[in-house]
RNA sequence: GGAGAGUUGGCUGAGUGGCUUAAAGCGGCACCCUGCUAAGGUGUUUUACUCGUAAGGGUAACGAGAGUUCGAAUCUCUCACUCUCCGCCA
């Protein structure tokens, strides 16, 4: 969320930049402001009731030391007033810092001004693209079908057992996976990520402090016995271990990354584009994570983009970087890159990556700090990126290596999978 | 799941109604002293909000919330969490 000085004192320049998110928050941000007001005059007032209370509860003390019980007595009159006074005025005070808290729920990250206008994924712009597209022999299959053709994947074993979008992989599919993880984690720990293992069920507080609540509830799996919600992304419990904390300045930037399976609902979710590995409810990813200095935090976001193409180049998997525009950029995010490899069978390009710079929005949620060189606490900046979600670039290695032999699995890989071909 | 004990500042740990934002120790930082891989001395050491150009001031916070009281870390209630033992178990 957003911080209430800095909204106070660059009202116009917010509403213009949400403009490219083709909202008008004119209205919010005028009640953000209104409601701050009412906030702080408030809190003057009251601040200065309690101090005379407190002063006078002293001075009660003191004359009861002193014997004077009268005079104590006395005065003990006088400050039945002010605590009522007090109690109404700390009752305005918590109504006003209830509506601010809420109204500044509803103001989404504002956007970089590299951000370009538009509606929807349609709009975003392309800006690096990178590998051949394989040329696919005659007969070539859809993922889908390669996966039961080669026993790698068995979807409707995922029903029997929970329902659809949570696929049995076997055999050599269930290797590939394994293969995956070790693959991804070995090159992010590589590039300076440590390596955390985090839990996959978060309280609230965790889900608030990355921004999935109090919005996005109804993406989340919720196990309601224990109030407990399954992630939808590493990102999420990785984030949360800044929660509450101030960090080093010298330890900054701190790179974790974590291997997860992530869990979405994807409520409202529907067309011909769920097919296969799409788009699952469960589903495995690597996540980096980064809490920088505030000057760094572009550079950050280039650095990642830098790491997850050495990912896809490795891959051998032919790619383009969409900048996202205002329409499909994430609520908490100020500038978002996604990656998409091209997957041939399909013809269509999927999503495999979202790197993105959320500034102080999280931070602001987390109460994560540095302190700066006058030894003030300051919101650090926060980045996360899939490095890389695994389904779907699955689905692309399996649809773009296929061959009237069988499907390649490119080298890099096959290091890891033991095995370069599968027949 | 059953029984019990706890939750205080970066850490250890005192504090059972006012002079306690909080003793003491450790750690950290600054300065001083000292002719040397050390020791000693003095001071300092939370955060949020808020007023102020600043210096500085006000308010709040001792797990969370509510209550009693002129006054709560201290008393009452509710909740959360942690630990120990027993049971169960990967």
């Amino acid at each position: 969320m957003l911080q209430v000085p800095y909204i106070r004192e660059n009202k116009e320049l917010i509403i213009e930049r949400l403009k490219v998110r083709n909202i008008d928050a004119t209205e919010t941000i005028n009640k953000i402001i209104e409601a701050d007001k009412n906030r702080r005059e408030t809190q003057q007032k009251l601040d200065e009731v309690l101090a005379s209370s407190n002063a006078k509860a002293k001075e009660i003390g003191m004359l009861f030391k002193e014997g004077k019980g009268a005079e104590a007595n006395a005065l003990k009159q006088e400050t039945s007033q002010l605590k009522e006074e007090s109690k109404s005025l700390q009752e305005a005070f918590n109504t006003y810092a209830e509506e601010l808290k809420q109204l500044l729920y509803l103001v989404p990250n504002v956007p970089h001004e590299s951000v370009p206008e538009g509606k929807s994924d349609e709009d975003n712009v392309e800006i690096f693209a990178e590998g051949e597209f394989p040329k696919l022999h005659e007969g070539a299959l859809p993922h889908w079908e390669l996966t039961s053709k080669y026993d790698l994947i068995d979807f409707e074993l995922g029903v029997k057992i929970t329902g659809a979008g949570f696929p049995v992989y076997t055999g050599k599919g269930a290797r590939i996976q394994r293969a995956l993880v070790n693959f991804f984690l070995d090159n992010s720990t590589a590039m300076g990520y440590r390596e955390v293992q985090p839990p996959l069920l978060i309280n609230e507080a965790s889900g608030f402090g990355t921004g999935q609540l109090p919005d996005k509830e109804g993406q989340m799996y919720h196990a309601t016995t224990d109030d407990l919600y399954l992630i939808p992304t590493a990102e999420v419990p990785v984030t949360n271990i800044y929660r509450n904390t101030i960090v080093k300045t010298e330890d900054l930037p701190i790179k974790n990354t974590a291997y997860s399976q992530c869990f979405r609902r994807e409520a409202g979710s529907y067309g011909s584009d769920v097919r296969g590995l799409n788009r699952l409810h469960q589903f495995d990813k690597v996540e980096v994570v980064q809490i920088t200095h505030p000057s760094e935090s572009m550079n950050a976001l280039d650095e990642m983009v830098e790491y997850v193409k050495t990912l896809l180049q490795k891959l051998e998997l032919p790619y383009r970087i969409v900048r996202l525009c205002g329409g499909d950029l994430g609520f908490t995010s100020v500038l978002t890159y996604d990656f998409e490899v091209y997957s041939a069978a399909q013809d269509k390009w999927l999503e495999v990556s979202s790197i993105s710079n959320f500034e102080t929005f999280q931070a602001n949620r987390l109460k994560c700090r540095y302190k700066d060189e006058n030894g003030k606490p300051q919101l650090v900046h926060t980045l996360n990126g899939s490095a890389l979600a695994f389904p779907r670039i699955l689905a692309a290695l399996l649809e773009n290596n296929q061959t009237p032999e069988g499907i390649k699995i490119p080298k890099e890989l096959a290091k890891y999978t033991g095995f370069d071909i599968i027949k």
